[in-house]
DNA sequence: CCGTTTCCTGCAATCGTTTGTTGTGGAAAA
DNA sequence: TTTTCCACAACAAACGATTGCAGGAAACGG
C-alpha cells in the first residue's frame, strides 16, 4: 500500500502541500480553521510524516549511535536503560552497534554512523583499540563523540569513567576496616586498562595499611576453578572482587571449593543489582551503569545542541559504598 | 564543514552525477577508467554516501526495529546479542526502543517506526500488551512484524515461544526422576502468561507423576524474603523455577535463611548462562535468548526479503534439558 | 562509405518535506 | 477614496542519490 503523503492531504483539501506542513507544525501562518481541516485528515487517513524525506531535507536526523563492544548481562544492559531514558526524553532514536570488540569493526561503524547523519555518537571501544584516529572522521564531519565505561584517555573528546584506581582503593579500605589482615585481589585480564587501574589501588590501599596481600588475574572466567586451585584461600580473609562478573563467578567457585564465605571480609566493585539478588551481601562501591548511561547521553545530547563549540570535559563518575543490603 | 557529495565529486571530474553513482554501484555501464577515478576521489576526499538521500529515494530504509518491554539483565542482552548478529550480517540497522511495559509507549513507537519507514519490527510486548490491534498499522504499511518471547497468541502475524508449558512440565519431571517429593514451584507475577503456562506445566507434571507440591507467585521480587518467610521449607525436597531472575533470587533467599541448597533437588528455566556463573549448579531446560534473538531476526529478514506472501508462523524454540555444568 | 551495434556518459525527473518569497483580498488607517 | 497593513495561502526551490531514456563516438560488418 501506499503511503499517503503531505502532497495527498493537500490534494484532497485544495490546499498547497506547504499549508499544509506549516499547518501540521504549528506555525502561526495559518489558518485555525485550515489546521483543523488538515488535522481531520491527518487522523482519517493516519499520515505519519516520511522522517527520511524530513531529515534529508533538514539535515538532520535526530539519530544517536551507541557503539559497544559486547553485551554482557552484567553492565550493559543498565547503561542502555539510562541511555535511553534520556533519549526518549529529548526525542532522539537510538541505533545500536555491536563491534565485538573489534578495532576493524568499531571503524566501520563509525563510518557507517556518518553515513546515518547522525548526530552524535556514544561510544565503548573496544578492548582492541589504542587509540582515537579512527574518531578523526566523526571530528571533521562535525559529530558529537563522548567516550564512556571503557575509553582511549585523550583530550579530544569528553570522557565519561570512574576514577578506577580509587574506588578499588576505597572498597579495599573497606575490607581493611572490617578486620582482614590478608585480602585476595580478583581482576580481569591484566592487559585490559580497568584491571591495571583497579589492581593498583588495590595495592595502594593495602600499602598505605601497611598490609601485603595478592591478587590474582582471571584471564579465561570459564577456567576460574583451575586457576584458583592452587591458592590456599585458608590463609586469606578477605577478598576483593573488581566487577560485577568476577564477583559472582568468584562466589561460585569458592562455593564449589565448600568454602564458607562468611569466613571472608569481602568487598567490589559493582553496578548493585547482583548484590542484591544473591546472598551473602557483598558491600561493594556502586558504578551505577544507569547512572554511567545517563550522564554520557545528557552530555552528548548537551553538545549535540549547542551551537558553538563546548569544552572537553573529562568526567568521573562520583561512586558511594553501599555497606549494607 | 560540509559533507562531500556524489555531484562535488562530478564537479572535480567534470561528470555526470549519474555517471558517479554509477561507479559506484559498480553498474556495468561505466568504463573501469572512470570508475578508477570516481574511486580515488571517493577515498581522498572520504566520501560516504547519505542514507537518508538514499533509503529516501529508494523508498526503504535498511532499518530493523526492535521493540523491548524493559532492558533486564536475565534474558534481554543474549536477545540482543542473536538479534545484532542477523542483521549485521544481512547489513541491516537496528534501532532500539524501549515500551517501559505500557502499551501506550508502545503505540507511539510503532507509530514512529511507520515514520522511520523501517523494514521489519521485532516486537516483544509489553506486559500491560493484550491485543494487537495497534499491529493493524504496521500490517497496512505492509511492514512484517515478528512476535518473540512474550507474545499476544493470534494468526497473524509469526511468533516464536517455547512451549512454556511443556517445558516447565519437564523441567519438574526432570526433579521428580532425581527422587523429590515434595515440589515447591516458584514463578513470577500471576497476571502475565507465562507465568499461567509455566504453573500449570508445572501442575501437570506433578499430578501425571501423582503427586502433591505447591507454587507461590512472586510479585515483587524485593519482598521474596517476606513471601517465603511463612513457607515450611523443611517440608519441600525440590525446586522448581520459572527463571532465571527467580533462580538467583531465590537461592539468595534460601541461603539467607541459612538451607542448605544440597538437600534440595532444584530445576529452572534459564538463558544457561547464570548457572555456568553460580554454584551450586541448578539443572535447567535451556532457553537461549541468543537463539530466540537469532530465530527472530532469520524470519524477520526472511518475510522483509521476500516479495510475495510469506506463511505466518507459530514457531516454538526446542529446549534442551542440561542436567549437569 | 554507410548503417548498425556497442559502449559509455549526460540529461532530467523523481522521492516527501521544508521554507524563503511572493501574491491576494479585505480591513483599518489616512 | 486611496494607501497601508495584515492574515493567510500559493509558488518554487532545495536537500542527495538513483534510474529510464537519449545521444554521441567508436567499432564493425557489408
Amino acid at each position: 500500500m501506499k503511503r499517503i503523503t503531505i502532497q495527498d492531504i493537500a490534494k484532497m483539501l485544495s490546499l498547497n502541500p506547504s499549508t499544509v506542513s506549516r499547518a501540521l507544525s504549528n506555525h502561526k501562518d495559518v489558518n485555525e480553521e485550515t489546521r483543523k481541516r488538515v488535522l481531520a485528515v491527518v487522523k482519517e487517513f493516519n499520515y505519519v510524516p516520511n522522517l527520511h524525506a524530513r531529515y534529508f531535507r533538514m539535515k538532520n536526523s535526530g539519530l544517536i549511535a551507541l557503539i559497544l563492544p559486547e553485551f554482557n548481562m552484567f553492565f550493559t544492559h543498565s547503561i542502555m536503560a539510562g541511555i535511553n531514558q534520556v533519549l526518549t526524553d529529548k526525542n532522539f532514536t537510538l541505533i545500536v552497534f555491536y563491534s565485538n570488540n573489534s578495532y576493524q569493526r568499531e571503524i566501520e561503524i563509525i563510518r557507517h554512523c556518518i553515513s546515518w547523519v547522525v548526530e552524535g555518537v556514544l561510544l565503548v571501544v573496544s578492548d582492541e583499540t589504542q587509540d582515537i584516529d579512527h574518531l578523526e572522521e566523526l571530528k571533521m564531519a562535525e559529530i558529537p563523540v563522548v567516550l564512556f565505561d571503557k575509553v582511549v584517555p585523550n583530550d579530544k573528546f569528553t570522557t565519561i569513567t570512574i576514577d578506577d584506581a580509587q574506588v578499588a582503593n576505597a572498597a579495599t579500605a573497606h575490607i581493611i576496616d572490617n578486620g582482614a589482615k590478608n585480602i585476595l585481589g580478583v581482576f580481569a585480564h591484566p592487559s585490559i586498562d580497568i584491571s591495571k587501574q583497579r589492581s593498583e589501588g588495590f595495592h595502594r590501599a593495602l600499602s598505605s595499611a601497611h598490609m601485603q596481600g595478592s591478587s590474582i588475574f582471571i584471564n579465561d572466567i570459564s577456567k576460574i576453578d583451575q586457576l584458583i586451585s592452587n591458592i590456599d584461600l585458608a590463609t586469606y580473609d578477605g577478598i576483593f572482587m573488581m566487577s560485577d562478573e568476577l564477583m559472582i563467578n568468584m562466589l561460585g567457585a569458592l562455593h564449589r571449593r565448600c568454602i564458607n564465605l562468611i569466613d571472608f571480609k569481602m568487598a567490589a566493585i559493582s553496578d548493585g543489582v547482583l548484590p542484591k539478588n544473591i546472598s551473602p551481601f557483598v558491600p561493594h562501591m556502586l558504578h551505577s551503569g544507569l547512572k554511567v548511561g545517563q550522564l554520557a547521553a545528557e552530555e552528548l545530547i548537551e553538545e549535540v545542541m549547542s551551537t558553538g563549540t563546548i569544552p572537553i570535559k573529562q568526567i568521573k563518575v562520583q561512586t558511594s559504598l553501599i555497606s549494607e543490603p
